[in-house]
Order: structure tokens, then C-alpha cells, then sequence
DNA sequence: CTAGGGTTAG
């Protein structure tokens, strides 16, 4: 908050006469400054200031434009209109600006504010405005301004400010450039804690741990911040035990300290390492980055029970989801058709007044319709403002694997018409739905649409895989090989699945065999090949050959277990058996 | 008489 400046302010001469700054409105009308927090309550001050002509005067405009530039959704457009009526702004003005900038992360606005800042004759840069110039061109990894700016800082005199120091040191180290870091810290005559994490993290970025550990080991005083820097270091590189012996080391361990631990378990696939500690941390601890690495992780394997209940975990602890966890979690509901739970989802976003945006909406869409509530995905569907290929995606393809082929397809030419470019999975949801309902002449017109020039998407084993699928329906399993034949997919032990079990349901031992044949050369171990074939034989009361099948299976010595291979449709990952049919969708 | 630096995830 912002204290009341004394009333005594020097004030030009000329704005003297139509001062008011000490009247009653004026004084109330800072006050209502000082008090607001939002941007509407920043807009009514600013009106009221100029309906007092404040705006003339340089407190109340420089208050005014900390006010906006401060707030963390802060508007920059309206902030430099205000900027902008300040014919001679100072240096603090400039400073909330480039401050502004930076925190928007608009970057080059900071930069150019900068240069219009060295360029104004009046008022320089001061021991403030550089770390947060530096600090732009270090997340600009623009190292030749910053260099410039260096050369700035020593001109003006700034070089002795550990702030600034510490900003070059992290210019440097973020654009790789370490030796100017510790060259910037050796001429330091008192460096900081943060100097010496400013390095190591530095260190940590370019894969030096073992430089890094050294440092940690020589210097005089260690933070949190150290520890964490060094522990992350050694996760980074997949030394977790290392990592774990310095983290049982710590005497405080602070939130960071315990994520880093759970990140890099996490990030080594080490998903139940990652639960115990989560269990073993303190819950005052714990924040949204805690909960958001155990249930991103628990949804990206399908281990949805587990991400709901620490969803519900983190609703206890009264922390707020974002909307990458609502995602992770209306997809969990959908995985396990859980309406209730999904709803209780949507009234919250609703109460909490959470954006829907693209993605959001889609994961409520695929929630609705996979329990079964199409008319409710459809209404949210339409209720979306903008809708990425996702979105459309998720709609064709619940629509399709439901029933409402016509829909669907209806669903298709919509989109193409609304501008939005299909892609791989628009495609196999349409292919998808086509198979669903037999419709031939469709599949094979959308199939060779994908790769036509107004989209050049090359189909992959997926959509051959509905496609064979699709005729062999139709009795049409020469096509089918055919399609095959001429794919660039024929060393591929998944797509000869395809037309092995395509084969398989029609009884065409020929085709079965001509399936197999191609199999067994690609991966003389592919055991569902065996079972496929000899269910065929057995099928066509080929007793004979189905024994043979068996035995060789047996004395090849190999276990049954049938193959896998996944799609990702809207983000869900959907499991299909290969070896047998292509639409079993295990997931559902 | 306003303002500044180092650590964790998508």
C-alpha cells in the first residue's frame, strides 16, 4: 500500500492556479487511489482525477499510473494512454512503466520504454530501472542489448549496486554465458546470498553440477533457495539419490524445496516415490504446484481414481484449482463416467466465475458426452466463444462413437466451413464414425481428402486402421489388403494386425495368412499374431493347422499377451488392441 | 517522498 505524501509538494507555478490538490474532493479522490485494487476501481479514479484537472499535477499521475502498472493485471494500452499524457514524465514514471511491461511480459515495450527513457535529456535511469532492464533482456535472451546496457550501467555509475549486479549475473547465466557471470562476481566487493544462487542456479542450467556442488560447498552462508537451486540441479540430471541426500540435509525445507523433490520424481517416471513424499509433507506446505504435479502425472497415466481423490484432497486444503487441473480432472471424470463428480466440476467453475476457454470446454464437452449427456456437451459446445480444432474434435468424435453418425459428419462440415483446419484426429473421428455406421463411400472419401492439397495430412496407422476396418465390413477385404499393400506402413506390426483381424472376423484364411506371413517376418515373437491366426484356423475348422499354430507358439516358449497401441483423441488417450480389432476401445 | 535481485509445473 501507499502512504499519503505530505501535502506540501512542490507544484509549478503555473499549475498553482487551478490547483484544487488540497481541496476535499482532490484529497478524497487520492485516497480512493490508494484504496483500489481492480482496474475498474483504477478507471473511476482516473475519470474523477481529470474531471478535477489532477492530471496536470506530477504526484497524483505518477500515484495513478503506479496504481495500474502495479496490479497484476495490469493493462499496459491503458496505462500508456496515461503514460502518455505526461509531457515530461520523471524517472519513477518511467520505471513503473518498464516495470509494467516486464510484469506483462511485453518485453520489447519495456526495452523501447528504456531507450525512450535514456534518450529524454531530463530525467536517467536510476539504480532501479536497471535490474528491471536487465531482466527483460535476459527472458529476451537478448544478450547484445544486455551487453549495452551493461556498458550503461558502468557509464552511469550503477556498478557498485548489488541489485544490478546480481541482474547481470543472471543475464549472463541465463544466456549461457557463465564466465561473464562469475566475472561480474569476482569484481563484486560484497556479494550476496543471492549472488552466489544467482551462479549456481547458472551453473545448475548449463549441466556444470559437479561446478555447482563446489560452489555450494566453498561458500560462507546457504538459503533455502541454495538448497533448492542444488537439488533441482541434481534432479535435472537424474542423480535423484544425490538429490535426496541433500534434501534430507535440509534443516528447513521450505514448499519449493519439497516440489523440487516431487517434480523430479515424477519427472523419472518414479510416480509412487513421488506419492510417499507427498504424503510425508506437511499439508500447510503444500500449494496448487504441489497437488498439480501429482494429478497431472496420475491423469497423463490414466491413473484417474488417483487424480480425483487428490483433486478432492486439494479441495479439502481449500487451494484453488486453475484450469489445467480442472482439465486434468473433468478428464478423470469422463475416463471413469463419473456425471456426478464432473458436474459438481462445472458448478464450481461457475461459481468460481472461471474462464472457459478452448481448452476447458472441451474437456466439459468430452466429459458430458462420454456420460452419456450429449445434449448437455452439444449446449456447451455452442455456449463456447472460441473453439480450437479440439473442441470440434472431441464433438465429431462423442457424436460419432455414439450413434449420431449424421450429426457427425454434419458436425464436420460445419467446421471446415467455420475456417477451422482439421487435423489427424478431426479425421480419424470422422473415419471413426464412418466405420461406426458403415458408411463406405464416406470413409473413402474423407480418407483421401486428409491427404489432399487443401490439408496434406498424411494418414497414419490409425486411420489405415479404421479404414481396413471399414471395409472389411463392407466385405470389401481386397481393398483392404490392398490399401495395405500400397502404404508406406508395410513394415508396420500393428497395421498387418489390422488386416489379420479384419481377416480373422470375415473367416479369410488368405488374407489371414498373407497378414501373418508379413507379421512373423517384421517380429517372429508377435505372440497375438499366433493366437489370431490359429482362432482363424480353429474358426474355419482348420483343427490341423490351428494345433500346429499352438504348438509352435508353445515351443517358441512365448507367453500370451496381447498388444497394445494408443491414440490420443483431445487429449485422452484411448488403448486398442491390435492384434485383434481395431475398434475395441478398451478405454470405455 | 512512492520502486529493485535468486528456487518449483504445464
Amino acid at each position: 500500500m501507499y502512504t499519503m505524501a505530505p501535502m506540501t509538494v512542490r507544484m509549478a507555478p503555473k499549475l498553482t492556479k487551478n490547483l484544487g490538490l488540497d481541496s476535499p474532493q482532490s484529497q478524497s479522490c487520492l485516497s480512493l487511489l490508494e484504496l483500489c485494487n481492480s482496474l475498474k476501481e483504477f478507471k473511476q479514479a482516473h475519470s474523477k482525477l481529470i474531471k478535477l484537472g489532477l492530471l496536470q499535477h506530477p504526484l497524483p499521475l505518477t500515484r495513478l499510473l503506479a496504481c495500474c502498472t502495479l496490479c497484476p493485471d495490469a493493462d499496459m494500452n491503458y496505462a500508456r494512454s496515461i503514460f502518455e499524457l505526461d509531457e515530461n514524465p520523471n524517472t519513477f514514471v518511467y520505471n513503473f512503466m518498464i516495470r509494467g511491461n516486464l510484469q506483462q511480459h511485453q518485453l520489447e515495450n519495456a526495452l523501447s520504454m528504456f531507450y525512450s527513457m535514456v534518450s529524454d535529456a531530463n530525467y536517467s535511469p536510476n539504480h532501479i530501472t536497471f535490474p528491471f532492464v536487465l531482466k527483460a533482456c535476459s527472458r529476451m535472451k537478448a544478450i547484445e542489448v544486455g551487453k549495452q546496457v551493461h556498458g550503461q550501467v558502468l557509464k552511469l555509475g550503477f556498478g557498485e549496486d548489488v541489485y544490478v549486479q546480481n541482474s547481470l549475473i543472471n543475464l549472463y547465466s541465463t544466456c549461457g554465458l557463465i564466465g561473464f557471470s562469475i566475472m561480474v562476481l569476482e569484481r563484486m566487493k560484497n556479494p550476496d546470498i543471492v549472488s552466489w544462487n544467482s551462479i549456481i542456479k547458472g551453473l545448475v542450467d548449463l549441466g556444470l553440477i559437479e561446478e555447482a556442488r563446489q560452489i555450494f560447498d566453498k561458500i560462507p552462508k546457504r538459503s533455502v533457495v541454495t538448497w533448492n537451486c542444488l537439488i533441482d540441479g541434481y534432479v535435472q540430471a537424474g542423480f535423484v539419490d544425490e538429490a535426496r541426500i541433500l534434501f534430507n540435509e535440509m534443516d528447513r525445507k521450505d514448499t519449493f524445496s519439497w516440489n523440487t523433490m516431487i517434480g523430479g520424481f515424477i519427472n523419472l517416471g518414479l510416480v509412487d516415490a513421488a506419492r510417499n513424499l507427498f504424503d510425508e509433507m506437511p499439508e500447510k506446505d503444500k500449494d496448487l504446484i504441489t497437488f498439480k504435479l501429482m494429478i497431472d502425472r496420475y491423469a497423463r497415466e490414466g491413473r484417474d481414481r488417483e487424480a480425483l481423490e487428490t483433486f478432492q484432497e486439494m479441495q479439502k486444503l481449500k487451494i484453488k484449482p486453475d484450469s489445467f487441473i480442472l482439465v486434468n480432472a473433468l478428464s478423470a471424470c469422463s475416463n471413469l463416467v463419473m456425471l456426478e463428480q464432473g458436474e459438481q466440476i462445472q458448478a464450481y467453475i461457475e461459481r468460481e466465475k472461471i474462464e472457459v476457454d478452448a481448452v476447458l470446454g472441451t474437456a466439459l464437452v468430452d466429459m458430458f458426452s462420454k456420460c452419456g449427456m450429449i445434449e448437455k456437451a452439444l449446449s456447451i459446445f455452442h455456449s463456447m466463444e472460441k473453439r480450437d480444432v479440439s473442441a470440434w474434435n472431441a464433438v465429431i468424435y462423442n457424436l460419432g462413437i455414439n450413434g449420431y453418425s449424421k450429426e457427425a459428419l454434419s458436425f464436420f462440415s460445419d467446421m471446415l466451413e467455420a475456417g477451422t483446419a482439421p487435423d489427424e484426429t478431426t479425421f480419424l473421428s470422422v473415419l471413426s464414425t464412418c466405420r461406426h455406421c458403415g458408411l463406405v463411400e464416406d470413409g473413402r472419401k474423407f480418407f483421401y481428402m486428409m491427404s489432399d492439397d487443401a490439408y496434406k495430412l498424411a494418414p497414419k496407422v490409425e486411420h489405415y486402421g479404421c479404414m481396413i476396418d471399414l471395409l472389411a465390413r463392407a466385405n470389401l477385404l481386397d481393398e483392404a489388403r490392398k490399401l495395405v499393400d500400397t502404404s508406406d506402413f508395410s513394415s508396420n506390426v500393428p497395421m498387418w494386425g489390422a488386416l489379420l483381424g479384419a481377416a480373422s472376423r470375415l473367416g479369410n484364411i488368405e488374407v489371414g495368412e498373407y497378414a501373418a506371413k508379413h507379421i512373423i517376418e517384421l517380429d517372429p515373437l508377435d505372440t497375438s499374431c499366433y493366437i489370431e491366426l490359429s482362432n482363424l484356423y480353429s474358426a474355419a475348422a482348420r483343427y490341423d493347422k490351428a494345433a500346429e499354430i499352438r504348438k509352435k507358439l508353445k515351443t517358441i516358449g512365448i507367453e500370451k499377451e496381447p498388444g497394445y497401441s494408443s491414440i490420443e483423441v483431445n487429449g485422452v488417450t484411448h488403448k486398442f488392441r491390435v492384434s485383434s480389432t481395431f475398434n475395441c476401445d478398451i478405454g470405455l
